[in-house]
DNA sequence: GTATATACTTTGAATATCAAAGCTTTGACT
DNA sequence: AGTCAAAGCTTTGATATTCAAAGTATATAC
């Protein structure tokens, strides 16, 4: 009981700063050179989404404006976005991901998929339930908590 | 079945990097304020143990030493860990938390554990067991997959 | 029409990070 | 002892990230 507890707490702390670090190292090493992490993380957030603006991304991804500006510049130059101002309110900017940028997310998805299905290797159906349950929970106390 | 692991995807995605951003804000702008979260990553790293060595160190943390001894310095210098050469083979440096380091820690673990807490809320403890076992699965992935 | 709010970009400063080069100490071999 | 290679750490120079605050353009409310 207050095992498992540590047992958690400490494969939580390693697992998230190493996935992340991870994660940067093959995809932006070995699959996508030209790309840093923040690019990544925004054209994952963009997604296959159409039609996402500058600050929606922002706040999603938790990070001020004036920093998304300098990434979409980045990844507009090497061709993983495309911008544009909205016609129907001219301050908003529109991003979407150019075909090269939907590849760079196909590929970051393989990533995430693989680490999914390892996840749940030899778990049962009702197992699988209950991690997906474990982890709305702490997502919901975080939204609660921390109100993002 | 297919629906369950993309929740899961979904959920890994955003969590682990909301999570990450929170606890900094959180942490660093809140109860320590004079701390960044690379020296708080660090703090954590060595935790209560003593005796820890740069090199080491930097290995868990996944980043090069040139970085470790530029976030040592100003954590030394913040007085949060206190640095010596070892005694008995002189190119190693032995870094420890100093006791205002060791409240800080506290205070992260504190973080950490409300989060595990209300991870296993409503959690039966055979349940329990399902999600060490999961975090575990991904755990040794990533060992074995980018051998970390 | 003017004032205020919204959406984004620019600027300046602080921090983080790496790779490579540079010390010092050890250990091994002679 | 004497030299050499390796190990452990720090320094250096370059690039990336990020933020807060100031600036610009557009929309909305009155």
């Amino acid at each position: 009981m207050n095992n498992n507890r540590e047992s958690l707490n400490r494969i939580l702390v390693k697992l998230f700063n190493d996935i992340l670090k991870i994660e940067e190292k093959y995809l932006c090493r070995h699959a996508f050179k030209d790309l840093t992490m923040t690019e990544f993380h925004i054209i994952e957030n963009i997604g296959s989404r159409t039609e996402r603006t500058m600050s929606e991304t922002a706040k999603d991804l938790k990070i001020t404006s004036g920093t998304l500006t300098i990434g979409i510049d980045n990844l507009v130059k090497k061709g993983y976005v495309k911008r544009y101002r909205s016609p129907e309110d001219k301050r908003q900017v529109v991003i979407t991901l150019t075909e090269k940028g939907e590849k760079a997310y196909a590929e970051h998805e393989l990533f995430h998929q693989e680490m999914v299905d390892h996840t749940l290797t030899d778990l049962k159906p009702e197992q699988e339930e209950v991690l997906i349950k474990a982890l709305f929970n702490v997502d919901s106390y975080f939204k609660q908590k921390y109100k993002f």
